[in-house]
DNA sequence: AGCACGCCGACT
DNA sequence: GTCGGCGTGCTC
């Protein structure tokens, strides 16, 4: 009997770090056209309900009498192929393993969203989501010269009238399976299954698109820094097409949709039907086409977000990071990794891949790379802000004098990017009778004023308000205090009304990437080093550099910290001065990138700092932990948010990272929420 | 996560 | 006496 099965190991997508055994019944895998198990998909039983897992080993049938648990079998094998490679698998475990992420909730959100199946108990059926295992289509367009039952004819014309559509929405609007078969088998209709494309026809690059040589497609990390991105993105297309001659695949990563969505532009008619492009809004059907045909097939360009690393690309020869230093690129949910690891993980495991690390103004942990020797300059080593002419003006900044200021330097000026790192229309609602400000009940912080509709914003968790005129407490009328960028456009519009002006919060994120201004203003990024944060110097240097690469002809500075390194490296015009001044710093002070930091950080309804500290030495306790480097329980930067206490502890170059899965599992006992930051990208 | 169990307070 | 709120435990 216990020949007839097999044990396999099952990521499930529950938040604990192990993987779960199930039984596989031989049978179920007989008819499969491919008879690799490990990276599918599978139904399983999971206590009183049921999920979809994903198996990532095959044990052996001996190893059965080791567990004193009962193994349940795998209910069904949903699909005809693996959704995740085996290499894929095995790194996706690593680096779950090292961003202490449950390996199942990796897989789950990795795949896409269409193949998440939620098993609904009380329907006693599974909802899959817009999935399709097929597409069906016609190519007739009339049916009047078939004679055909009245059934057959209906359906021919529906689909005749929706193109393209699957069998599981022609069953749901009414139409059996046997009417569907039999104009499949009249060749009326035509069914293709969305898992297996041929590899059919030779690709042949457009006219004015030759290979490149090979000096650019060498296994290897570069930092690629020299240029703006719209003349990085020219360099791609030699180095896809370099790709696709030697029957390669390439995926390009973009930090958000905007962005992602001009350089579909600009590569589609270069590339054509070789070009794919993958985020999260996606049709389900065509993320699902994107992600088989770019594991099946091979000599492809795919461009896409953050999700589009997970898809196991067949023969990947090369991997571009744009913006690198994005905050995009590690997700504030799981699975809680960095997609530049990942990267990092591809390129040891590959034999070539060219992997590119690319910014205008790289993450500091980059440039570390590059000077322990690990990735090597892209293109000459040639500082980018040595080839930008803009004028810089620096302005210091006091806040009764701005609408003054900016009436002043803007009046010869048009086509202006005004950047100011403040939402909203003022900062704060104030009753100057009882000296409070009116905050958010679920965050106690102020909220902030904004017009379009008139309302009060919470910053921090989004609640919105109604807007108030008069104090609740004594019912004087609120001032407003400090200004917003909504009340900086409404007055500038009032002053100028003829002007080109663009207002905005930060220009990072956001789809001004390509665009070009000729006066950018930047109004004080010194809020940036307010925080006490390890990277709050690199946020501001980038705050105040980046902005400058936008202008074409006045750049206009307006911050009192003048002395700061940032603005020094940018009148010098050298981004190295920075960098160099940077690591040396964070050295001395045992910082990132020099010690791995490790955030923990502990939230809970009726949380106290004294509950914190007992349950870590309870945990210090318990596993004998000496060797710790921690400087104690600190209040998080927002101590109060979504109505739970925050509090946090830095661990610097913990070895023993598996014990904080116990640390994890004692705080969930104590009802208290665990959040386990392995590098944090930052600290709030 | 998602479900069940079990202990309390509020209700017919 | 029992309905349901949510704290706690567990998933191969």
């Amino acid at each position: 009997m216990k020949d007839d099965y097999i044990i396999v190991e099952v990521a499930v997508p529950i938040p604990v770090f192990e993987t779960y055994i199930y039984r596989l019944k031989k049978s179920k895998t007989e008819n499969l056209p491919d008879k690799e198990l490990i990276g599918r998909r599978v139904l399983v039983p999971l206590k009183k309900t049921k999920t979809v897992g994903i198996i990532t080993d095959v044990k052996e049938i001996s190893d059965i009498d080791k567990f004193d648990f009962e193994i349940k079998d795998i209910e069904e094998i949903p699909d005809r192929y693996p959704i995740y490679s085996k290499e894929y698998i095995e790194l996706l475990k690593e680096l779950s393993e090292f961003y202490l992420s449950p390996i199942g909730l990796t897989l789950y959100y990795g795949m896409p969203d269409s193949l998440r199946w939620k098993y609904i108990k009380s329907k006693n059926r599974w909802e899959k989501i817009g999935f399709n295992n097929y597409i069906i289509y016609t190519t007739v367009n009339i049916t009047d010269s078939y004679k055909l039952p009245k059934r057959q004819k209906e359906l021919l014309e529906y689909v005749i009238s929706v193109g393209e559509t699957s069998y599981e929405d022609l069953t749901e609007i009414g139409f059996s399976p046997i009417t569907i078969k039999s104009l499949i088998n009249k060749g009326l209709l035509k069914k293709e299954n969305l898992y297996f494309l041929e590899e059919t026809e030779q690709f042949r690059l457009k006219q004015n698109i030759k290979p490149f040589g090979k000096e650019f497609l060498k296994k290897g990390i570069f930092l690629y820094s020299s240029e703006r991105i719209e003349k990085r993105l020219e360099n791609y297309v030699n180095l896809i097409a370099n790709s696709i001659y030697e029957g390669k695949s390439s995926l390009i990563i973009f930090p958000n949709v905007a962005t992602l969505k001009k350089a579909y532009k600009f590569l589609k008619p270069i590339f054509e039907d070789k070009l794919y492009i993958y985020f999260d809004g996606l049709k389900s059907k065509e993320k699902i086409k994107t992600w088989f045909n770019l594991k099946n097939l091979s000599g492809l360009v795919c461009i896409g977000t953050f999700s589009s690393i997970f898809i196991p690309i067949k023969n990947l020869s090369l991997l571009v990071i744009e913006e690198e230093h994005s905050n995009s690129y590690k997700l504030m949910r799981v699975p809680r990794f960095d997609i530049r690891n990942f990267g990092y993980k591809l390129y040891k495991n590959k034999k070539n891949l060219t992997f590119i690390l690319a910014s205008s103004t790289p993450s500091v942990e980059t440039v570390y790379l590059k000077e322990k020797g690990l990735a090597k300059s892209f293109k000459e080593n040639r500082d980018l802000l040595k080839s930008i002419k803009s004028k810089i003006i620096i302005e210091s900044f006091n806040y009764s004098e701005i609408d003054e200021k900016l009436k002043y330097l803007l009046k010869d000026k048009d086509n202006i990017l005004l950047l100011a790192n403040r939402k909203g229309y003022s900062s704060i609602l104030y009753c100057e009778v009882c000296q409070t400000e009116i905050t958010c009940e679920r965050c106690d912080i102020p909220l902030k004023v904004h017009i379009n509709p008139k309302r009060l914003e919470c910053p921090l968790c989004n609640t919105k308000y109604e807007f108030i005129n008069n104090c609740i407490h004594c019912g004087n009328r609120l001032s407003q205090f400090g200004f917003g960028v909504e009340k900086l456009e409404r007055e500038l519009k009032k002053i100028f009304p003829d002007k080109r002006i663009r207002v905005e919060t930060t220009i990072i994120d956001k789809e001004l990437l390509f665009d070009k201004y000729e006066t950018v203003v930047n109004i004080f990024p010194d809020i940036f080093l307010r925080k006490a944060d390890f990277k709050a110097d690199e946020k501001f240097f980038r705050a105040v550099v980046y902005p400058y690469i936008k202008s074409t002809k006045n750049y206009i500075l307006i911050t009192n910290k003048r002395e700061h390194i940032g603005i020094k490296s940018l009148i010098n015009k050298s981004i190295e001065l920075f960098y160099k001044n940077e690591l040396d710093r964070r050295k001395i002070l045992n910082y990132p990138p020099f010690k791995q930091f490790i955030l923990l950080s502990f939230e809970g309804k009726e949380l106290k700092k004294s509950h914190v500290e007992k349950l870590f030495k309870d945990w210090l306790e318990k596993f004998n932990i000496k060797d710790i480097d921690y400087e104690g329980v600190f209040f998080a930067y927002y101590p109060y948010l979504r109505e739970k206490f925050r509090y946090q502890i830095i661990l610097k170059d913990f070895k023993e990272k598996f014990l904080l899965k116990e640390l994890f599992n004692m705080a969930t006992k104590r009802a208290i929420k665990l959040i386990i930051d392995v590098s944090p990208k930052e600290i709030k």
